[in-house]
DNA sequence: TATGAATGAGTTTTCATTCAT
DNA sequence: AATGAATGAAAACTCATTCAT
């Protein structure tokens, strides 16, 4: 898929050339460690072994600890971000590349499940942080009021006034949409191990019952 | 709602009585700094302090920090089984008090809601740990498979043979209606902050969205 | 052997008929873990438990940890001398119960050996803390130099003059008995276990080493 | 003696160089505290602040107290095997350096005695720890069974053969040799202070009565 | 007399961080 | 840039001792 490609280009292409090998090494087993043990449970000591690195060697790179969690976790909030602010989601969905609200639900679960996959480590370390961490809450909820929210609510209203969804509060419909494809992500990825039945089907499952619901009459 | 009342039965009350006041304060306070900070960031000499205790007396009583947290949360796991061990809770099922699987989902809500609001910082606590003590993730799945799950599909079948919920495999019906619950909790208490609109109509929306989904169409 | 009884009374009675049952639970306790772990590596807290008893009640009777360790020892400094002090001992020797020094010697060595044997952990204990603690040091020293020194000397002498023993000078000889007698029985109840060969013939064996060396020439 | 500088030879040099200054102060330190008020009576801030060092260092270097007690101790179960491994040591028996049985003691006590001497504190660390750590002892037996034993063994068959030894068993005459002579050392540098007569004719007292015993009778 | 909860000083141990090399 | 020895402040935990009951 293009967005991949385009994504790799929001991110900044110096930071990531810039890391020397040490550097490298020292992130991933930061990732690693905090996924495993939480941050605050983590001894720079055993970020230190496991990457084959001088415990001094990390604090050449970060100040702190905490500046190292920063420059673990801050990369993911712009990632997270990224295919809402490409160009060509907009058009996408206003120029008929998205038919249907569950033609769009289905692009945006799969993207999202594909990017959880794809970072489930550095997911879990955020969720963690944002419960104890406020900085780290202010900015995603930033990100989400500046970035996410308003493109979400032009893409409802046009289905909305396309007369294919109820007639309810923008805000009401995004709450649910929103808060069923999470949990349908986490369900899938750490309830579920990401096995259960085959992911179309999973997928295909949730969209149906966010567009019909569960009862039986019309 | 009698439900409460039935559910304070269940706890060993023995145990709640024999504690000493310093040690419900110490308790108290471990609740209190671990939902603030964290179990790892939470400092035996902070939880002291807050209770007005000697930080000895925090070990007389609990071998090891591990072993405090354990009796913090420990007793939540089984407040969260207790509504559904009630006999009361069939019954009310079967007999008739839940006339429609959407009377149910109300009655559920409604409970869990309450349940949630007056226990934040314990499943706070709670949930932080799953993550990272195997022996709490275990013992959370334990009581899901063995008492919530069974009772759950004799619920859903009765309903689903009633003719009021599609044609669609039981687990999936409770995948959906429970990942839906939760992450309407989550969202109202924690992401909400418990206000936004009232809760009748937050909570109908909520059962509207899972009887009947958000598409127009019949 | 009468000897026993009269050792009883050379013990204060009283000090042992006052004990309560609490007193000597927790004695014999103290006894067990002292000599298991050493006086230093022992919690007052495990000597309650074992004793049965709470940890206030070792404190009404000895005011601090290190006089426990007094009560247990000191007594043991009092038998030890005990058998040296009986007027039977002198007139043993004297009037012809030992007809020689290798007759002495024999009835020495069991005695200490039977001693030893009923004593073994409060001798740990004893031997352990005289490395540590200067009175134990001092009180052993006086004990030996005042009770047990003067009477061997005199025991010596007499069969010296009646010719059993070489021309050397009695310090030695005093010297010699005593180091290989003690030796001896820490080989035969520490290293060896108090098995091996039978105690008879480990006994004549060393008698007859003392006596006369393990050379074979004349 | 050239015993000695082979000695040296047998130690893991590489082991002793690797120390740095305040590795070496460390272990001079906990050697001496150690020595002076048993291994659980002393804390490890005494020992850092003896060495004059952070107590942070002491554990960089051991993991934990009991395994800087095993740094201090162990060197020393391999020193005093030692001589006993030395090619000489054979030779000199087989090869007349040892005329005599009491040649042969007589060299083994100077030798014993002066490794004893220069190594008072860590033998009184290692007698004290082998009574309450078992690991100590079972490498202490180890060593004595494999190392000590056979070669004693053998040299007290040569000699018995020779018709120098008495027709006693060979594990008495080893068990009562070894016995005398530690003895004989511990009596000498514990209890006179290393004061008394003076050494020569302190040791040929021991191996005169050893070899001739107490008895002035042929 | 006996209890056992409570204490606080002390102990072992951990850890983020610094710094000379 | 990288190391790793060293630090010292703080953490978890221990323990002899006290005291109200």
């Amino acid at each position: 898929m293009s967005n991949d490609d385009l994504l790799k280009q929001l991110l900044p292409e110096n930071e990531q050339s810039k890391l020397t090998d040490k550097q490298r090494k020292i992130l991933e087993s930061a990732i690693e460690v905090f996924a495993e043990k939480g941050f605050a449970a983590t001894s720079t000591n055993e970020i230190a072994k496991r990457a084959g690195v001088a415990e001094g060697t990390i604090f050449r790179h970060y100040k702190t600890k905490k500046e190292l969690l920063a420059a673990v976790v801050t990369p993911l909030l712009s990632k997270m971000v990224a295919p809402f602010l490409l160009k060509d989601f907009k058009r996408d969905v206003f120029e008929k590349e998205y038919a249907s609200y569950s033609d769009f639900l289905r692009k945006l679960i799969e993207n999202r499940l594909k990017f959880a996959r794809s970072h489930v480590q550095l997911l879990k370390i955020l969720v963690q942080e944002i419960a104890f961490q406020p900085e780290f809450k202010a900015a995603y909820i930033e990100i989400f009021q500046e970035n996410i929210f308003p493109l979400f609510k032009s893409v409802v209203t046009y289905f909305k006034e396309k007369g294919e969804l109820k007639d309810i509060p923008e805000e009401t419909i995004i709450r649910l949409t929103i808060s069923t494809i999470v949990s349908t992500i986490v369900t899938r990825i750490i309830i579920l191990n990401d096995q259960s039945l085959d992911e179309e089907e999973y997928v295909n499952e949730t969209i149906h019952f966010m567009m019909n619901g569960l009862g039986s009459k019309s």
